[in-house]
DNA sequence: ACCTGGTCCCGGGCTCGGTTTT
DNA sequence: AAAACCGAGCCCGGGACCAGGT
């Protein structure tokens, strides 16, 4: 391996097929002129009601989340030793779905990380002079969730060179890791989404992470409370569900650069956040669904029925639109037939699995798309709803509902596919 | 008893980096 | 230098078996 001192990592973003950042938004100022601009022409064929998707879904952060100063305070109180040289306590964050943890500690890596030492030559002279801030590295769990993965992350923020993804085993991965955090700076790993269905549990990652590497000190988040996981964090920040105020303060100000001008009334983004109860994830899909439909139906504002369209197509209990988009390739694919198909095929498990692999964008077997709708309703994202009364014999069968927000999900899906 | 829906598991094959052989 | 080979993780396919209904 030849020197990895020199170089080091920049303007990178792991993900590409993942959020995209919202600029800042300071209601119509000189901000950001070109990139409006940009959006018009982006969109000039349709109606101008849904002029940026990105700034009103729900997976995508602000750069400035909005209304969660003391959140970001605390946490910025707990990695207070980073600031004077030394190891900084492991951190659990969590709170109820749609709380902001994501956007938070994302934007905060994201604006530490540009802090932290350019992972420039390090002379060993200089390097008592002025301590080195660690590496803040923020990975989606929901991409890395197995060891495999979540080493290839940290490794792909951390590095420079290319880190293969295939054709090597875990362990060879973890030693180049364990090399880079030797020689370079110390890393904070921000684990986002732990304690999922498909993603590890904190203590798993922990585990993992610091088998890996000595000086890596993990920032763990999830919506269990701490007492019910299986880690000791040494720090604990709680996010509670977003008041009534701040959330239209969240809803407003995305939708000034996602939405055309006064396309959604003060009182509807009332109404959408009194059904949210707190969620900005329910209430951003939402408000993202009406002006899909609003637009699809050549309107100029979001209309009533639009606005009852976008709720209705955000299930309530639901999974957040991050899970379904976290899956592989097929599965998205899979789902994706699913909510296209009409309300008679999706009346049963396996009137669906004809009828999804008989489609020619599936190249699944029938077999593999039955198991795999089953293993996708126990993870809760699809609904077995069991006929009550039963015709014909047998077990009586049951119908698959989504839990997640159609309407977005439809859109984000044709737009990735059709641009590739 | 019989039938259909639902759960669970694992062998095999695919793709691709790394290694050895030609 | 090229080609053949090996082995890693991961996904697909299928089947054995259990559950819940007439």
């Amino acid at each position: 391996m030849s020197d990895p001192r020199v170089r080091r990592r920049r303007p990178h973003r792991s993900d590409a097929a993942a959020h995209r950042r919202v600029p800042p938004t300071h209601g119509g100022g000189a901000v950001n002129i070109d990139e409006r601009i940009e959006r018009r022409l982006d969109h000039e064929s349709g109606t101008g009601v849904l002029l940026d998707l990105d700034a009103v879904s729900p997976v995508s952060h602000p750069e400035s989340p909005v209304g969660r100063g003391a959140a970001i305070e605390r946490l910025l109180d707990a990695f207070a030793p980073a600031f004077s040289g030394s190891l900084p306590p492991s951190v659990y964050v969590h709170g109820p779905k749609g709380s902001g943890k994501s956007a938070v500690v994302s934007a905060l890596f994201d604006r530490l990380a540009t802090r932290s030492a350019p992972r420039r030559a390090i002379l060993t002279s200089t390097r008592a002079a002025e301590p080195t801030l660690p590496e803040f590295v923020y990975v989606d769990a929901r991409r890395a969730a197995t060891r495999f993965r979540l080493y290839r992350a940290v490794l792909a923020a951390v590095t420079n060179e290319p880190v293969p993804d295939h054709g090597v085993e875990t362990d060879e991965l973890a030693a180049s890791l364990r090399d880079a955090v030797d020689t370079g700076p110390d890393v904070v790993v921000a684990v986002d989404h732990t304690n999922e269905p498909e993603t590890p549990s904190p203590g798993t990652v922990v585990d993992w992470l610091t088998d890996a590497a000595g000086r890596v000190v993990p920032a763990c988040l999830g919506r269990d409370p701490v007492e019910t996981v299986d880690w000791n964090p040494d720090v604990t920040v709680e996010f509670s569900a977003y008041r009534r105020h701040v959330l239209v303060e969240v809803l407003t100000g995305r939708c000034s650069t996602g939405l055309g001008r006064d396309v959604l009334t003060h009182d509807q983004i009332r109404e959408v956040v009194e059904w949210a109860d707190g969620d900005a994830h329910d209430g951003l899909a939402a408000v993202a669904g009406a002006a899909i439909v609003a637009e699809r139906a050549g309107a100029s504002t979001v209309r009533p029925r639009d606005l009852d369209a976008g709720i209705e197509a955000v299930p309530q209990p639901g999974v957040a639109l991050g899970r379904v988009l976290g899956l592989s390739e097929s599965r998205r694919r899979l789902l994706y037939e699913l909510v296209t198909l009409s309300a008679a095929e999706r009346s049963s498990v396996s009137v669906a699995t004809e009828a999804v692999a008989a489609r020619e964008t599936v190249d699944l077997s029938a077999s593999t798309v039955r198991r795999v709708l089953y293993e996708l309703a126990d993870a809760g994202l699809i609904d077995r709803v069991t006929a009550s009364r039963s015709e014909g014999k047998g077990r009586p069968p049951s119908r698959l509902v989504p839990r997640f927000p159609i309407l977005v999900y439809r859109e984000l899906f044709d737009r990735l596919s059709w641009s590739n």
